[in-house]
RNA sequence: GCACGAGUGGCGAAACUGGCAGACGCAGCAGACUUAAAAUCUGCAGGCUCUUCAAUGGGCCGUCCGGGUUCGAUUCCCGGCUCGUGCACCA
């Protein structure tokens, strides 16, 4: 055999199985189908650790279901639209399409130098318009459907550079703020006030919810950030009269059985009954309040330890429990988009009503102890469940008991009911940019004065992105891009065909990510978004692979989406996908995230260079398991790479003698060694695979090579037939065993010992029970729980057996010693246990 | 504050359903080969400690902390600490 030489073997192996077609989906399967799927990149120049980790999970999958049986589906594409791109086109002046193109042919050329086992026939461009007039395609439907409508209001704008970041310049969705400022660039997120487009997903926020609990394969911390994420409250919506007024405040609250201890009423700065419930005195103090709040964003009014400010408005409400009245107030922690966007407050039974009743002298009402023996002797609010006390009829009754029949009570009265709130919001998507899927929408002035939007008939699909002077349009100021493009955005009306306007926005490219995986099962289907038949086989996605950083944004979409396509008929599944798996990020040596400013990067294409594929792979799942975070370990990356030429050492040094040696009938001795070393390793990887503990298979196989390299054995030395069967044997099966992990040089390996086709186009081998059980085993002896000694026992040996032969060794006898024995333990296989008196 | 996850040697980690804690690897130490180094191969390796010239053999402690259940707990239960993530003046 040759020497080990990644940089021959492995273009040669990826080159084979594109020329075979290896991996192409569709082949016939009695066992059905796997579809594994990682999430698609943004093509950015070059792939970073974090990419070749990503996919190098799914592919451990796809390769092991295939040589299961199963047809597999391994697509791979481009989220191709996105800001990167654009940003760069307004420094540079290089076309956003140019600068994608070139990115997905670098991008490509590297992912495929790690030898992944995609289907290339099946890849997929969403900058395409082969791919986003079904984006426009599904705004239509869902416009159809009242799940998309236009809306005008605070929206969230990325615009303002903080520490020399580089703003977005458009709005972003609720989910894509984090802590105020946007989570893709950085920059202080500000309330806008401004028309926008929406999808409806809070109509599918209980299914979205609900659901969650039948996604069994999905991290707990995924589905437990979408169940906050989606919110939901239960409680009842009342209305307190305003006195002198026919006025109505509606409140939402939790804690209805608090009601009798509700000392005033809050409403949002913005509430619509502001101006109503001013009196003349409050209004000069009201005005400039309102004023102050309307200048600041929400983040601003209510992150933490921003301190509660409020005013009186004059106005006062009446309790609809004890006819009471009460004062209203206006405060800055109000928010006027949750609930009703006013409170009834309790100050004896809230924290924060007690904090803003404290400040402002208000009075504090006890109506719920904690139990009958008396008042809560604490500090501050009581806030939780107990029994209702100065509240009417309701007095002595549970909170429990009281929210039930507060909640009949207002119903019957006609002032109240109960109510289900939500903290999701629907899912604004208008993008003022242009490297984007345009929204299919004309405005006409004739047709439509009211600007509503007049959907683009289906005919006239894809709405393309217009040719463009790049210095022109993108120029980062302004209005958005594409209103500049006066030859695209004039245009006729699809009603009257008098002149109209085209809307300028695109859409959130989340939206591409939304369905894309459908798209992969017949990328060029002309006649829908995908075709159902396939999508009916195909679908739902079996294995998914991506970072937990989409919790709350992709992953919450695409489910959205999903229920939208069955009921569209599109699909037959409500989930997209069965497990999930959530990578954990390599960061640098120095154990921060990997990052041109701190130097700590690793290229995958240098590690590639140095050790070839197989090497970057081993250490990477190597590494830890899959959801762990792990620093990169240059050292470890050798040790991998000193592995692999053990392996191949092995295998060299046996081959003239061992290469294609069979033998039938029984083996034994060193023979019989090396084949119960070889099957006990195929058991352990198998069932390690299975459970998706990589890092323990490959210690498995590592374990198994020292094994055979054990010089007190001496397995290497073959000197009968049967000893260079056993070892032609382990060799082929150690190929198997490692072609998920480093599959080019497991092919090699395979191939240099006679295999004619690629290992992925073969079975899984099936172990030898026979050949992973010994003779003979350990067992663990204990007395009072304690190890005092290991004896060997015969597999079948009984309890009797085995407790004789414990109490048979020294250190056992001394422990045992003038005691009685109480009872005596025997777990089969593994320990016996003396308990003595 | 609420929710979820994690905490094991110098380091990455393993221990499947309550059954020998630390597999495998990195770093380390020692040895073989070599003029030498690298590479390779071999051995040692949680802490403390006892017997012994030594090899070896033994004892005690040890999986964030404190309790509990059990013959037996890294694993299950209760309470707490620390770290990470999500949500958060959400009524």
């Amino acid at each position: 055999m040759h020497e080990y030489q990644p940089s021959v073997i492995e273009p040669k192996w990826q080159q084979q199985w594109t020329q075979r077609g290896t991996f192409r989906m569709g082949r016939p399967s009695t066992k059905g189908k796997k579809y594994v799927l990682e999430m698609l990149p943004y093509p950015s120049g070059s792939m970073h650790m974090g990419h070749v980790r990503n996919y190098l999970l799914g592919d451990v999958y796809a390769r092991y279901f295939r040589m299961l049986g199963y047809d597999v589906v391994h697509p791979m594409g481009w989220d191709a639209f996105g800001l990167p791109a654009e940003n760069a086109a307004i420094k540079d002046g290089v076309h956003p399409a140019t600068r994608t193109a070139q990115n997905i042919a670098s991008f490509k050329a590297e992912i495929q130098t790690l030898g992944y086992s995609y289907d290339w026939d099946l890849e997929v461009n969403t900058s395409s318009p082969e791919y986003y007039r079904w984006n426009q395609w599904f705004f239509l439907k869902m416009l159809e459907r009242g799940l998309v409508y236009r809306r005008f209001s605070k929206v969230n704008w990325c615009g303002e550079s903080v520490k020399g970041s580089v703003p977005c310049n458009t709005v972003i969705a609720n989910e894509q703020v984090k802590d105020g400022v946007c989570e893709r660039c950085d920059s202080k997120v500000i309330d806008k006030n401004m028309p926008e487009w929406a999808f409806r997903i809070t109509k599918y926020s209980q299914s979205l919810l609900d659901a969650l609990d039948g996604l069994k394969e999905w991290p707990d911390r995924i589905t437990s950030a979408q169940r906050n994420w989606i919110g939901r409250s239960e409680g009842v919506e009342a209305d307190f009269a305003v006195e002198g007024s026919t006025e109505k405040i509606r409140v939402f609250t939790t804690r209805v059985d608090t009601i009798h201890g509700c000392t005033y009423v809050v409403v949002a700065p913005d509430h619509a009954s502001v101006a109503k419930l001013t009196t003349p005195a409050q209004k000069a103090e009201v005005d400039a309040f309102v004023k102050k709040m309307a200048a600041r964003s929400k983040t601003e009014r209510t992150e933490e330890g921003v301190e509660k400010e409020g005013v009186f408005t004059g106005g006062f409400a009446i309790n609809p429990f004890t006819r009471a009245k009460v004062p209203v107030w206006i405060a800055n922690f109000v928010l006027s988009d949750y609930g009703t966007g006013a409170v009834m407050s309790v100050p004896a039974h809230d924290e924060r009503d007690h904090e803003f009743a404290v400040k402002y002298s208000l009075p504090i009402v006890t109506v719920v102890h904690p139990d009958a023996k008396g008042p809560f002797t604490g500090e501050g609010a009581f806030t939780e469940d107990g029994v209702l006390v100065g509240s009417g009829e309701w007095t002595g009754k549970t909170s429990a008991e009281a929210r039930t029949s507060m909640a009949a009570f207002l119903e019957k009265a006609g002032i109240g009911t109960p109510k289900v709130t939500w903290r999701q919001k629907d899912w604004g998507f208008s993008r003022q940019r242009y490297w984007g899927t345009p929204i299919p929408i004309v405005y006409c002035e004739k047709c439509d004065p009211e600007r509503h939007g007049i959907p683009v008939p289906y005919a006239q699909l894809p709405v393309t992105l217009p040719e463009i002077k790049v210095e022109e349009v993108l120029t980062g100021k302004g209005e958005p891009p594409l209103a500049k493009v006066a030859s695209w955005v004039n245009t006729t009306c699809p009603r009257c065909g008098g002149p109209a306007r085209r809307e300028a926005e695109t859409m959130d490219t989340f939206v591409d990510s939304c369905w894309y995986f459908a798209r992969y099962l017949s990328p060029h289907f002309e006649t829908a978004p995908f075709d159902a038949e396939v999508a009916k086989k195909m679908l739902p996605v079996d294995i998914y692979v991506g970072g937990p950083e989409h919790a709350t944004m992709h992953l919450l979409y695409f489910r959205f989406w999903t229920r939208v396509m069955k009921e569209l008929g599109l699909c037959t599944v409500e989930e997209p996908v069965t497990r999930l798996i959530t990578q954990g990020i390599v960061n640098g040596a120095d154990g921060f995230k990997m990052s041109k400013r701190r130097g700590n990067g690793v290229a995958p294409s240098e590690i590639v260079k140095k050790f070839g594929a197989d090497t970057a792979r081993g250490y990477v799942v190597f590494a830890g398991p899959p959801e762990r975070d792990f620093d990169w370990n240059d050292k470890a990356v050798e040790g991998i790479w000193k592995f692999l030429n053990r392996v191949w050492t092995l295998a060299s040094d046996a081959h003239d003698q061992a290469r294609g040696v069979t033998h039938e009938g029984p083996h034994t001795g060193k023979a019989l060694e090396i084949r119960k070393i070889a099957h006990k390793c195929l058991k352990r990887t198998t069932e390690a695979i299975e459970r998706l503990s990589f890092n323990t298979a490959i210690a498995g196989i590592m374990e198994a090579v020292n094994a055979l390299y054990d010089p007190k054995q001496g397995l290497r030395e073959l000197s009968t037939v049967e000893e260079r069967a056993a070892m032609n044997e382990a060799v082929r099966l150690l190929s198997f065993i490692l072609v998920p992990f480093v599959p080019h040089f497991a092919n090699e390996l395979a191939q240099a010992y006679g295999a004619t086709s690629p290992l992925e186009e073969q079975s899984w081998p099936a172990y030898d029970p026979a050949l992973v059980v010994d003779d003979v085993i350990p067992y663990a002896v204990q007395v009072m729980g304690k190890l005092r000694a290991e004896i060997m026992a015969p597999l079948a040996a009984t309890e009797a057996e085995v407790r004789a032969l414990a109490e048979a060794n020294d250190n056992v006898k001394a422990a045992i010693a003038g005691k009685t024995v109480k009872k005596f333990v025997f777990v089969p296989k593994r320990l016996v246990n003396f308990v003595v008196g």
